[in-house]
DNA sequence: GCAAATTTTGAACAGTCATTCCAATAATGA
DNA sequence: TCATTATTGGAATGACTGTTCAAAATTTGC
């Protein structure tokens, strides 16, 4: 039998950039074969249809991004100063001239309407990140109020995820921050 | 000559509809044909392409937004009682079983990679309203005030219309604002 | 009531879409 | 070595894309 000639990881993280950037509708499979250098048919046979492709793609995405939240948590001082550092760095992202906010919620938003399977997807993971932020809170706080800063947190953090398309917002979004979030300079 | 069988405005408010719910990408024109009544000669006749037809149907809309806007403000005993109303409202259409989000909002993300004009129009608008805002605050604080307050109003604006697609979300998101914007109820 | 002007119609266009199919290729197990 | 099995290559599929066009239809000014 033919031996593989491409990483099923190194596909999917050229596929999310893609998808990531365009969206779903707007990524043609004839895109993805020049991102990934695979033909039609080994697509196929890799990822039974672009919608199977795109799920996976979403999935590793967001498993990168918890990755990153609890790597970020492992390495602070505090949980509140771990947060400070992911809203820094979401900050930081959105000066690139290519940005192109969250994939998780370009996803809820692009496609919401059709009742689609991706859409759900996506929601669950959001709703899962947020979960992960209330359990690192309730070390800090009683579990009613790290639900309400963790809800806040979500919205604050859905907030600057669309601001950053502003132009020139990096510097407004951090005072904003600053001001909604005054809790996160407590600990 | 034949007398025009619609109407330009009914026209675009069918249009509206179907680009908000399903964004650009994925409305096609015969969607387009099928939600108007009218053929694509008729289409290309009164608005000279797809793009052309979308961004008139996104300034409407944007329009409509504004108006909305000055008419809270004009109805309401205190700009910051305005605000909450708008907000409060906000929730409410997130209720909604329909609900699909801001369509500047979803058009700015759809379409932001591409350096698209329409994405320049989006958040051009987006800019404008944040500004109609900050105005309406500087009758109430100074003008740096206003502006930080406007700025973090367009931060939760942004932030509760994407929360507001994550399920059962509306009794969150009314203590989310008042977390977030105790300010709201100083006046 | 005729000619000019404008709008509607709907078929036709070339291109692209997601997907399928199968021959070609290459590695395995016997 | 040879059949079996897994994978690739890339042309072909039919449906759909945005757009164009010329003929038909209908109102206006004269």
């Amino acid at each position: 039998m033919a031996k593989k000639n491409y990483q099923r990881e190194d596909v999917l993280d050229n596929v999310i950039r893609l998808f990531w950037q365009q969206g779903y509708a707007a990524s043609s499979i004839q895109q993805i074969t020049k991102a990934t250098g695979l033909k039609p048919g080994s697509i196929y046979h890799e990822f039974e249809n672009k919608e199977k492709l795109f799920q996976e793609a979403l999935g590793r995405y967001a498993a990168f991004s918890i990755d990153s939240i609890h790597q970020k948590m492992a390495n602070a001082t505090s949980v509140n100063m771990a947060i400070k550092q992911i809203l820094t760095d979401l900050v930081e992202q959105s000066k690139a001239c290519d940005y192109c906010g969250c994939f998780l919620i370009k996803t809820q938003l692009e496609l919401a309407s059709q009742g689609n399977t991706l859409y759900q997807f996506a929601s669950a993971q959001l709703a899962s990140i947020e979960k992960i932020y209330a359990d690192y809170l309730s070390r800090v706080y009683n579990i009613e109020q790290a639900r309400a800063y963790a809800a806040q947190l979500m919205t604050v953090i859905f907030g600057i995820r669309t601001y950053g398309y502003q132009a020139d917002s990096a510097n407004t979004i951090t005072q904003t921050i600053n001001a909604l979030l005054p809790w996160l300079n407590e600990h």
